[in-house]
DNA sequence: ATAAACCTTAGAGCCTACTCCAAGGTCAAG
DNA sequence: CTTGACCTTGGAGTAGGCTCTAAGGTTTAT
């Protein structure tokens, strides 16, 4: 049995997230004391280790809240039906890798580009490359970088 | 010379994205007609380009305007200002992406220690995994998955 | 002249996951 | 019996980027 605090302090949350998560319908205390304090159980805080171990693998809470309504009626889900929410979520997340890479294949050329230096940014290669209206951006400027040439991809939008 | 609804078609982006953008200080048409419908220049357009280009390599609307105020300003800042919020935002990106990888990681071994058939998910894998309060879960179970051991780390938290 | 397509404004709503606040009640120690 | 640490509630605020609505004015084509 925990007070709110005590739970929250034994899995590294916070007390105002174990009653967000209560509002939100995702784990409620299994009881209350007299005065209205929230009484959690060892079901409740492995409950909450299933929510963090959720999230720790990139579900959402809404996600995380039909994976426990599975968890508590497993019998009337089938295994493909679980694999399919993990395979979708890994879906999800290689698509959000795929543009992050893209992002950071575009900002080490801007930032290969370059010169880096103290002096002006009035020949800053990276902002005319933000500036150009073509893709392409000739760095030859008067501040000791070295020459080159960075493309800053449209398909990346 | 455009109105609102053509600079958006123009840049595929809708004319209440603009006026959002109007409102945080981000473009603002060079002048209204007198019945006060907005009017963009072609310097505004290339504004606009700006800003779309610097959302497409990954810059919040917030560090745009910080590099719009660059842009407009060059000869009191340096490459090396320009060049370190290129960077700065590069190790933001490369560590949601290091995020992300652990998330795919996990989820890639979750999806497949889990035999994905349509029986009764009460052995599935992947709930035992979130469940469990080990970090590490035997999967062994009855409807025709291979043996294995998958391992959910706790520091992608 | 009128209908369609366009424009104006202020302001609300959405999504995610908290985080904080105020005003007050409870509990254990000394 | 008071202090301090804990708990309660409802509600607002944050970030980020739109998106939509209502109620009305303007332009353009027919």
């Amino acid at each position: 049995m925990y007070r709110i605090g005590e739970l929250a302090d034994l899995c590294e949350v916070k007390a105002d997230t174990l009653r967000f998560y209560e509002k939100h319908g995702l784990l409620s205390p299994s009881s209350r004391t007299d005065s209205g304090y929230r009484v959690y159980t060892d079901a409740d805080a492995a409950r909450l280790r299933f929510i963090l171990r959720a999230k720790a693998v990139g579900f959402t809470l809404s996600e995380i809240s039909e994976l426990l309504s599975i968890d508590l009626d497993k019998s009337n889900w089938a295994c493909a039906d679980v694999k399919g929410m993990v395979d979708l979520k890994l879906a999800q997340v290689q698509a959000k890798i795929a543009e992050l890479l893209h992002f950071q294949t575009s900002l080490q050329s801007l930032s290969d580009a370059c010169c880096g230096g103290p002096r002006s940014a009035e020949h800053c290669s990276i902002l005319e490359a933000l500036e150009s209206s073509t893709e392409r951006v000739r760095v030859e400027h008067d501040h000791g970088a070295t020459d080159c040439t960075t493309t800053l991809d449209k398909s990346g939008n």
